[in-house]
DNA sequence: CCCTGATTCGC
DNA sequence: GCGAATCAGG
């Protein structure tokens, strides 16, 4: 696979989006993340505050040259530093590679109502429902917790959304209440 | 162990 | 230019 003008772009825009270079890469397919980051790199755009080296250089600082001063009408193509998000204006050609990544196969849990569950798994989940992102179900990613909270039928309905456990579709509170393997006290009766 | 991005360097 | 291997951190 070679990056060509509109891999580029999804790459540019879900990196702008902050996701992450392995999501991008699977969304992109033929890549993978080394190769996204490689890609990030050499277009320039980088830092992004994330969970790894926030500002890790090593002592191999020779010069600085820096960019001697663009012409204001300079290409808008290479995008200098992305900074927040602006009014991007969206290429509405033909919705591209935008597909959807909503959780697939993953069954939603049934609402647990507060039964045979670990309490202190409990009061996890209600703390960790007041810092939840409350995704919608369009916003859900490969990452994010799938846990629904509140009615369906309802506005008040939303996903976790937090940064799911490697390999699980919740998050760790979630995870913990979701999959209650055995039972929390001895099986007595039996 | 899972993940993240950063860097190097042979191709 | 590309990206696997490696590195470094969470």
């Amino acid at each position: 696979m070679s990056w060509t003008d509109e891999r580029v772009e999804l790459l540019k825009k879900m990196w702008g989006e902050g996701q992450s270079a392995s999501q991008i890469a699977k969304e992109l397919g033929g890549v993978t993340r080394n190769a996204v980051i490689g890609k990030v790199h050499r277009l320039g755009l980088s830092n992004r505050t994330s969970g790894a080296s926030p500002a890790a250089k090593p002592a191999k600082e020779a010069d600085k040259a820096q960019e001697p001063a663009k012409p204001a009408a300079a290409r808008k193509s290479a995008a200098p530093q992305p900074e927040a998000e602006a009014p991007k204006p969206q290429p509405v050609t033909t919705t591209p590679a935008r597909k959807q990544i909503i959780p697939a196969g993953q069954p939603l849990p049934p609402q647990p109502s507060a039964n045979e569950i670990d309490p202190a798994a409990l009061a996890k989940v209600n703390e960790v429902e007041k810092k939840a992102k409350k995704l919608s179900l369009m916003e859900l990613t490969e990452r994010t917790c799938k846990w629904p909270v509140g009615d369906p039928a309802t506005e008040d309905f939303w996903f976790c959304g937090l940064p799911v456990q490697p390999g699980k579709p919740y998050c760790e509170a979630h995870v913990g209440v979701a999959f209650q393997p055995m039972s929390t006290r001895r099986d007595r009766r039996r």
